[in-house]
DNA sequence: GCGACAACTTACTCACGAGTAATAATACAT
DNA sequence: ATGTATTATTACTCGTGAGTAAGTTGTCGC
């Protein structure tokens, strides 16, 4: 419908299928992100990336097949990037770096990467609890939190009181650096050093939590 | 589509405009907010109380009409109650009855919330601007957050460094509150506790990076 | 009772988007 | 060069959902 903001009006020029699929996945990123899932229709991302719509069917099966491969590639991307930081011992240390990689990602896949993580709800019927990658960050930080006191009471437990603080960090996290994708002018150390301070007012707090609990 | 959840099968009973108006306003609410803006049809939200499409175009005009009246309703209910705080001096104090207000509504406006208050992108074409409630909370904040040092510098200034926090705070609190909602057995006293705590944490390194800035 | 207005319905139009034949064109292997 | 795979296109079907026109029924003032 909108215009999907691309060129490429000629001939479409012949590829092979594996570079195709990836201009693909990349203009579906860059369309469902401008527009959401369901405003977003076949043709569009077919037109945004010169080619008709029958190709996508061809590759892809349905729009829930395009949509889902696509967020797995980032998805996937944006996990196993995390996982790498498992071998950090100290949490604190571990949260900074997995805000670290959190924002490249997100400078990485600035269209795309509200869809991958946040999942929006509109995404694709079954596919949205299937592909939830947010969920994986979102245990990590858990597990994360629940190590800053581990003296303090069983990590079980210590789990149950951190999962509010897990949250409300990943959130804050997303809404800074969605603040930074929209402002024009911030640094992206700037967002960094906010989230950077977050984590640590936070963890804090949590500290100081467990710590209480524990009497 | 979707089975709207609702009974009502028999008669549309007579009723006056007003409270008419009302039911609708109440059905759409729950149905955006269950499905989203696109996937949610105009008969679905007729169904769900019991009358048919053609008198939720007498009343609201259109779609965009039924939603933006919507966002309204609840948004301003929103803003109003915040208002409210301003007299508060002290800006701690403000922030933490802000989200003491904040939950309360979220927990009056299950469903609908997150319409109103991210405006989630799928909505209303040109109305996701102007019906941005949440701006005006964001605004608030940032101006709270600025007061939190005030002898460190300029106002203006401070408000600058004090932005990202308050996009980070607000999507903490949108966070937990979507926690909150969707773990079954999670009391909101443990919710509202650790947006509070979130917020101390927060304030201090706000206040710490003030004091910082102005040597 | 009896207009008359407000509340409500049935029964459409119209556009758009997902998905699918059936068909054309180009590379490249022998 | 020529048969065969793969890459691509044109030209549809079919369902669904927004919006409307024209008609029906209940209710209130007098």
């Amino acid at each position: 419908m909108t215009q999907p903001a691309n060129d490429k009006k000629p001939k479409a020029k012949r590829l092979p299928r594996k570079q195709r699929e990836a201009q693909m996945l990349e203009a579906a990123a860059r369309e469902f992100g401008r527009q959401g899932y369901e405003t977003t229709s076949m043709d569009d991302i077919a037109a945004a990336c010169g080619v008709t719509k029958p190709m996508l069917y061809n590759y892809f099966g349905s729009k829930d097949g395009l949509y889902c491969a696509m967020i797995d590639r980032a998805g996937s991307h944006l996990v196993k990037s995390m996982m790498a930081l498992a071998q950090e011992p100290d949490p604190l240390r571990r949260l900074q770096g997995a805000l670290h990689v959190f924002l490249d990602f997100v400078s990485q896949h600035q269209d795309s990467w509200r869809m991958v993580f946040a999942s929006d709800g509109g995404g694709a019927g079954e596919q949205s609890r299937i592909s939830n990658y947010r969920q994986q960050v979102m245990t990590a930080t858990i597990f994360t939190l629940a190590e800053m006191k581990p003296e303090a009471l069983p990590f079980k437990q210590a789990q149950q009181f951190v999962e509010p603080y897990a949250y409300g960090l990943l959130g804050a996290g997303e809404a800074i650096a969605q603040w930074w994708i929209s402002s024009t002018d911030a640094d992206i150390s700037t967002a960094r050093a906010a989230i950077s301070r977050m984590i640590e007012g936070t963890a804090d707090q949590v500290t100081q939590l467990l710590a209480q609990i524990a009497h």
